[in-house]
Order: C-alpha cells, then structure tokens, then sequence
RNA sequence: CGCGGGGUAGAGCAGUCUGGCAGCUCGCCGGGCUCAUAACCCGGAGGUCACCGGUUCAAAUCCGGUCCCCGCAACCA
C-alpha cells in the first residue's frame, strides 16, 4: 500500500461555488477514488482561501465582519461535499490557526534562505477611489471612475520574493516529463520561465489591508494572499509540526485551471524550492467551462451553479457529464442541450439500460440466480473495436480478452486524467454488451430450450466490470449496480483482484431495484 | 510580431506530438429485434480536414505563409 496526495487549488471566498470549482473537485475527486480502489492509503486536499484585499471590502460593504462573511462561504463550499458526493479528507481554510503558523514558518524558511526582502516601490493611486490602481485599470492614464482626479504615486515599502533566483531551476524541473499535464501546458510555462522572472511582491501595508497572516517580525505588514495561500498545499498535511506524516505523503498531485498554471507551476515551485521542499510531484491542469458557447460572467448572468444543476439532474448525472462530457485538458461547453443528450445517450440508454435488460434476464431465465461460469463462449465484438487472432479471424475471442484490453485501458487513461477518454471505453463496453446480446439472442434460444446459463453468467460478470469501472466516476450508481449484482462495496478487494474475469459467484442471489437513470421529461 | 487555444459531415468533437483506408456522439433515412428505460442491433446518406504553397511514394498530421474565431491583461475557476 503506498501514499497518495491530491489536492485542488483552494477556491477563493468572494463568490459562490462555481461550475468550473465543481469541474476541478469532481476530477479530484475521481482520482481519489481511483487511487483507494488501487489500494493505496489517500489523502485528499480541498478548503478556502479566505484573505485578502478583495474578501475584506466585501464584507465591509456587507456589513459584517470578515470572519463572519468568510464562515459563511466555508459553509457554503462545505456543502459540496454532499451535493457532487466528495470524498476529500481535508477541508483546510486559510485562518485556521495551524495553517496561519505554517504560513509563517514557510514565510521564515524563505528568508533563512534569503530570498525575501524589503522594497520600497511606486504605486499608482487614485485619491478619488481611495485606492491603488495598475495600468491596465487606468485609461489615458486617468481613473475611469474618477477622470478629474490626477493619479498620484506613493511609494511604498513591501517584501518581495526572489523569484527571479529561481529561473534555472524551474527550468530543471520542467525537464522533467510529465511534471505538468497536459503537455502544452508545460510548454508554455517553460516558454513564460525562459522569458525571465520578476521578483513579486509579497506583503501588503497592514493598515491598508488587515485581513492577512502577519509577517513574523514585522508589525506593519501582512502577507499578501497568494503567499499565504500556497502554503496550504503542505499545512494540511501537518507542515512543519508533524514532519514524519508529511514526508510520507508529499509530494503530492495538484489539479489548478488554466488561469492558475503560473501560481501552480512557477510561483508555487519555487516557492518550495526556497524553503528547501521538495517540488510538486504532479501538476494536472483543466479548462475553463463556457455556457452555452459563451464564458461565463456575472455581468451577463450565465454562471452555472452547481447546487441548481445537481438539484435538476442529480449528483451522478452532473459529475458524468463534468468527467465525460467535456474535454478534460481544454475548454468546453456546459449547454442545457448537449449535457441532457449525453445523459440519455449514455446514462439513461447506455448503462441504465443494459443493467435493467442484464438482471431482467438473470430473473426470467435463471431464477434470479447468477448462473454456472460458462467454459467460453465466442462473441463477434467486431463493432466495438477489432480484435484479430493470429489467423486474422475476427470473431474467436471471447469476453474475456475484452475486458483484459478494457482494464489496460482503463488504466493508462486515468493516469494521464483522459477523465472524457475513461467514460468513452466504458460506454464502448457497454455498447459491446448490447451488441453480444443482439446477437446472441438469448430470448431466442430460451424459448427453444437451449442452454443459455454460460452467456448469461457472462453478460453479468461483465456488468460487475462496467459497475466497477464507474465507481470514481458515479460512485452512488456505480454502488447500486454492484448491490444488485449482490455484491457488497464494502468488501471489495484491490482492482488487481477484482478486475480478474469471473469475480461473480454462481448462485448469488440479485435485486433487481429501481431505474437506475429514469428517461428526462420532454 | 504580448501569451494561449481553435477552424475536420447538419450540430458538438476526437484524430495532429509519432505522416499510412477520415473517425466518434447526437440528428436524419431504411431495416431488424422484443431481454430492456419508445430502449437495443444492423445498414445508409452526409467531408475541398479554413486558405495558399512546400517536403514526401504518401499530409488533417511535418515545414513556410495567409485569413478568421475565442480566451487572458476588467466582476468571474
């Protein structure tokens, strides 16, 4: 049994929970749960981001406290966990009090390897606003709130980062094959690297902006969010305190959107780099979702909210369609159309109907028993892909060799997160399911007495396969198709035992239960 | 010359890294079947792979160029 750590990024409280957050735990989520089926001990990170600039104005224009308005929002992506059934074990917020020390231990390390330093440096501020402005905020120059006013520059003194020590060694680490997925990705941020690195600001003048982890040693100043925020990654693990159960699991895989990759990727690494940690084992970065063919805003109103979709189509229907209805390393498209034809497609023609068709038969034709291991039975499965003997004969194989290819599969694409390429060799077993019992017609041959007890064992044990290979993806349906197929998920072995062909116990009594995916209302 | 993604059948996409019969889902047309959720199976129609040029026995794929769309720099993952 190994160790295994994953993490999301932490998503920021200034907003309700998002489509594109749910996006990003749901792939966690199913790699998490990839992992405990292969036996390996998980531990499996998400929380809030709770500092900042941003968080605090908002809840003085709400008039609350900042600690009341941030509890509020940990409540609310808390709630997730129900909603998308997550099975994270972590749930950090960034004012935990154990994750404010690790932020400044991390923060100390970092100076103790002196890349941290004051600088004083000039601010664009808009006397009219109250506030520092950045160029692009500014038009000709000007406020475009407040036109009259001249903007005036302050000078101010914070600490900044060493980034720009880092540059040789980040590019080492993108040498590494791999270290970010998709491949493109790491492409550019090597690119983004290889341009040069500014040293960044780090800390922000507390009277301006109290809502941070102050710096150790100095009163005047906090940290600025990111640095603070990064650390999480490693306090939730027990850094620095428990040294010995953070070895054992870092470093760990990262999954961050696209607008995260040079925070993740840059920023983040060398971050460690300087507190003499070790990288980031894996950094799996996803799209962005648009809605309806167009990206979505406030302004417009298009937002898609998790809680609303999981409350129309159900917690499954969302996270198959999140996982194999969008591309999982570019950006796709959430439409009401194209995410109600792929659940009829796949979940509600697809696996719900096979499950339904397989115990039915099991009922009529065997009493509702799992029936005696057939010794082998040919199948043409020349629709779902090619499979050809040595005398290019393509109808000798039997069900078995599909499902050794299948698991293979199965296996490559998860550890590449090919999440829409995992669903798509699920759905052509299922479809080489349908297809075997079309040609085999085993109705047929029941009315004319022949013995069909060897296919339908078959047909069932391949069921248990597909249930099996849905568990990280619709882990509560996945669980119904297995029950009643009268197995216990609680007492499942490791995949290497159970994706052995024959797993099914002849005589097991099965339950027929409810549609597992009920047709949508036209 | 800021950074990145994209243009493939009516719609949505894969295939491009590593050149080798252009594929998938939905929709459409025709047929089959009754174990199943009006489901499932088979067959069919539908393509200038954005455009121009090059390399090659062979290009959606590699090289050079052109045009167009989208995202990031402003709430927002």
């Amino acid at each position: 049994m190994k160790n295994f750590y994953i993490t999301t990024t932490l998503p920021y409280v200034n907003a309700d929970p998002h489509i594109g957050f749910a996006l990003e735990i749901v792939q966690a989520d199913a790699i998490a749960r990839y992992q405990r089926m292969l036996g390996n001990d998980v531990i499996f990170n998400t929380g809030t981001d709770e500092h900042g600039l941003k968080i605090h104005r908002k809840a003085l224009e709400q008039g609350m406290s900042t600690q009341e308005y941030v509890d509020g929002y940990a409540v609310k992506f808390g709630k997730l966990k129900d909603s998308l059934n997550l099975s994270y074990t972590h749930f950090i917020r960034t004012t935990d009090a154990h994750h404010k020390a690790a932020a400044q231990e991390f923060w100390k390390r970092c100076e103790a390897n002196g890349d941290i330093y004051k600088k004083s440096y000039q601010v664009k501020y808009c006397v009219g606003c109250e506030l520092e402005k950045t160029d692009s905020e500014l038009v000709d120059d000007k406020c475009p709130i407040h036109p009259t006013y001249e903007i005036e520059m302050i000078s101010e003194e914070n600490y900044f980062f060493k980034f720009s020590a880092y540059q040789e060694k980040l590019l080492k680490l993108y040498e590494q094959e791999h270290f970010i997925v998709p491949q493109h990705r790491q492409h550019e941020i090597r690119a983004f690297v290889e341009r040069g690195l500014q040293d960044f600001s780090i800390s922000r003048l507390k009277e301006k902006m109290p809502w941070g982890v102050p710096v150790p040693g100095d009163e005047d100043q906090v940290m600025y969010v990111w640095f603070d925020a990064l650390v999480n990654y490693i306090s939730t693990l027990g850094w620095p305190q428990d040294e010995e159960k953070f070895k054992t699991f870092w470093p760990g895989v990262q999954v961050a959107g696209k607008d995260n990759l040079r925070q993740q990727t840059a920023m983040w690494q060398a971050m460690l780099l300087s507190a003499q940690l070790p990288a980031s084992k894996q950094i799996f970065i996803h799209g962005f979702i648009t809605a309806e063919g167009k990206k979505m805003s406030k302004s417009v109103g298009n937002v898609v909210a998790p809680y609303d979709v999981v409350e129309k189509y159900g917690t499954d229907a969302v996270r198959y369609f999140l996982l194999g209805g969008l591309p999982s390393y570019e950006d796709g498209d959430w439409s009401v159309t194209r995410f109600e034809e792929f659940y009829t497609a796949h979940l509600a023609n697809g696996v719900g109907n096979l499950t339904s068709r397989v115990l039915t038969m099991v009922e009529k034709y065997s009493d509702g028993n799992i029936p005696p291991k057939a010794e082998k039975i040919n199948f043409n499965i020349r629709s779902i892909r090619t499979i050809e003997d040595e005398f290019g004969n393509e109808e000798t194989t039997i069900i078995k060799n599909f499902v050794d290819e299948f698991w293979e599969n199965y296996e490559t694409l998860f550890k590449r997160y090919s999440f829409d390429f995992v669903v798509q060799e699920i759905n052509n077993f299922i479809a080489s399911l349908d297809f075997i019992i079309s040609e085999q017609k085993p109705w047929e041959k029941a009315k004319i007495g022949e013995d069909i007890s060897g296919l339908l064992y078959q047909l069932a044990e391949g069921l248990r396969h597909i249930g099996l290979a849905l568990l990280p993806i619709i882990p509560a349906s996945a669980e119904k198709i297995l029950s009643q197929l009268g197995i216990d998920v609680s007492t499942l072995e490791t995949l290497e035992i159970e994706s052995e062909w024959g797993g099914l116990l002849p005589g097991t009594k099965i339950t027929k239960g409810d549609m597992l995916f009920p047709r949508l209302e036209k």
